[in-house]
RNA sequence: CGGGGUGUAGCGCAGCCUGGUAGCGCACUUGGUUUGGGACCAAGUUGUCGCAGGUUCAAAUCCUGUCACCCCGACCA
């Protein structure tokens, strides 16, 4: 492609507002346009590294048997309806009428779709097992789209689902999708985690999350490489004596103290003078389940220093989302904000939930005595007050132990990758029935797989760029070669650019020309920010010596080379 | 959803406090001189100052409303 007649346009400054590097660096490109919150044309040089990144991801599954369709983007309501998640999904699904007032919705998933396209086609468990997925745009209504592509609102992905007679079957689908997308981030050239996750409001049960390391990744991921554990922070497992703590050793009977206006933890630090981890802190929530009129208290009781995983919390909890608890409803319910703790008589109506960290007997906590401006010092486990099944439920953090003897490390990442087991969740709501081997009806089990292609690309620019630009994985570079003419008014040095862009065109190169009259300053920064693997300057040294200048992108190695030497360095590195 | 901020040329911004006919840099067009790390000279082009209403002789500027976008938060009851 030549530049001249390329739609390209860089620039030296963009807005400083966004924080993501791989933003900043495809709006300098001009590889990315931005038309709204989360919306963004993909320009040339983009959707060509998009394609290449689609390449990948097809060329390693189809290599397993998973078979490619296209399904719509905008959905009937009658579906959703079906699943019951008209009524779960929430404000992040973007919902609308058409001109005879029905409801659709712009898809954020495909899973009742494709359980629609699967009921309509497969009529027997021979049929089974099939695995299929597309590649398509989605839309999430996201609260706080952000990070350029990394969180758009619409966006690429790969979404794929299968469909098995058995758990077993599901599992063997599952764990060949689990090497597919190792390869898939192996080909890009990138570093990653795969750690075990949540499955939100997909349903199911076993879940990974595939993750690119990056510094300014928003996902925080806790591992302990010597036990092979490795698990979104947000899920981390904590051993039940994770946070336990020696008594401050005060003792003696229950004592109620007065604090007025102390509904926090530091007032109470400062005027009892006791440390957090000794305090029972309470966490209210509300939840409020769809469909179901009137919300119901939640309250975690927890060691006063350690944050709530309300990702953990949910688990616990059937369905519904979770919302800090509001005045009237804890009025409602005769619970007394800022001074709540466990007590022998529960308030009808509440949930009431442990952490581990309170279920150790014999300690003695400083907690909210039910009552408001009063505390109870002295106040046990086992005597004052009883821990009915403590559940895990903090947020674990770098440092905290993940076993008897080793602790998590923590790293940074991006979510690129998820895949779940679904079970029947689908198939049973959706009354998918198969003729089964005994002649009787059979409800498969579904497993689905997506990878976030848009975010892909941008997490490999994330992952690799340095102070002049980014740094393309050459399995997904918009071009191989970046080829430079240093003054196209110098007819030999023209001629001689002009003719080696065709010979590695037709040797099947990918070359980028700049042929803009454009002084060389201005070609050597816009290809080292474009970041093409190969950077080929034919310039000063050619007039001299008749020698090409090539310039390896990853750490601007730089060497003068010969035509032939030139050529066999390309196919070496780029093929 | 709560708090804060910003909307002025294609991009980045100043002007607003203290109302008086719209400015800077980059980019772009034309001509000329340049040609190895974002050149220089000269002459140009580009705006319903987010939108609506109000105050005023007069509004980018003051007031009200509204929309869009951005940032922080939505674990410590």
């Amino acid at each position: 492609m030549k530049i001249s007649k390329y739609f390209y346009f860089t620039s030296k400054s963009v807005s400083q507002e966004d924080e993501a590097i791989s933003y900043k660096l495809m709006l300098r490109a001009g590889m990315l346009l931005k038309h709204g919150a989360g919306l963004y044309s993909y320009l040339p040089m983009a959707q060509k590294a998009l394609e290449k990144v689609k390449r990948v991801i097809r060329e390693e599954l189809d290599r397993d048997g998973n078979v490619e369709l296209l399904m719509p983007f905008v959905q009937p309501a009658a579906l959703w309806k079906e699943s019951g998640r008209w009524e779960d999904m929430g404000p992040e699904m973007a919902r609308f009428k058409d001109r005879k007032k029905n409801d659709y919705a712009l898809s954020p998933t495909h899973e009742e779709v494709i359980t629609d396209v699967f009921r309509s086609q497969a009529k027997s468990y021979k049929d089974l097992p099939i695995s299929l997925y597309q590649i398509a745009t989605k839309f999430r209504d996201e609260p706080r789209p952000r990070f350029g592509l990394l969180r758009g609102r619409e966006f690429i992905m790969k979404d794929g689902y299968s469909f098995h007679e058995t758990q077993e079957c599901l599992q063997k689908t599952y764990d060949a999708y689990f090497k597919a997308y190792c390869r898939i981030v192996e080909r890009l050239g990138l570093k990653y985690r795969v750690v075990q996750a949540d499955t939100g409001n997909m349903g199911g049960s076993m879940s990974h999350e595939f993750h690119v390391l990056a510094e300014r990744g928003e996902d925080e991921i806790l591992f302990c490489d010597a036990i092979g554990l490795a698990a979104n922070a947000e899920m981390a497992p904590l051993p039940k004596n994770a946070h336990f703590t020696k008594s401050n050793g005060t003792g003696g009977g229950v004592e109620k103290v007065g604090t007025p206006g102390a509904t926090k933890l530091e007032d109470l630090e400062r005027t009892l003078k006791v440390s957090m981890v000794d305090m029972i802190k309470s966490v209210a929530y509300e939840l409020v389940v769809p469909g179901v009129g009137e919300s119901r208290p939640v309250v975690v009781f927890i060691r006063g220093d350690l944050p709530v995983s309300e990702t953990k919390l949910k688990k616990y909890l059937d369905r519904g989302e979770l919302r800090p608890l509001s005045v009237d409803t804890a009025k409602k319910f005769g619970l007394t904000l800022g001074f709540m703790g466990p007590s022998n008589s529960p308030k009808t109506g509440v949930i009431y939930l442990f952490d581990h960290s309170l279920s150790q007997p014999g300690k003695f906590w400083v907690s909210g005595a039910n009552e408001t401006d009063f505390h109870f010092k002295n106040f046990q486990e086992g005597r004052d007050f009883q821990v009915h099944e403590s559940k895990d439920l903090a947020l674990a953090k770098k440092g905290d132990r993940c076993d008897e003897t080793n602790v998590y490390e923590s790293a940074r990442g991006i979510e690129i990758g998820h895949i779940f087991q679904l079970g029947k969740k689908y198939t049973e709501a959706m009354k998918v029935s198969l003729h089964g081997s005994d002649g009787k009806p059979m409800v498969p089990t579904m497993g689905c797989y997506g990878i976030g292609v848009s975010r892909l690309m941008a997490s490999a620019i994330e992952q690799n760029n340095d102070e002049r630009g980014m740094i393309w994985p050459k399995a997904i570079a918009p071009y191989q070669v970046h080829l430079i003419c240093s003054n196209m008014k110098n007819d030999a040095i023209r001629q001689a650019a002009e003719a080696f862009y065709g010979e590695l065109g037709e040797m099947g190169f990918e070359v980028l020309f700049d042929d803009r009259e454009l002084q060389f300053g201005a070609k050597i920064t816009d290809a080292e920010l474009c970041g093409m693997p190969i950077i080929v300057v034919i310039g000063n040294a050619f007039a001299s010596s008749g020698q090409f200048e090539v310039i390896i992108r990853q750490g601007l190695i730089k060497q003068q080379l010969g035509k032939e030497a030139t050529v066999s360095l390309l196919k070496s590195t780029l093929l």
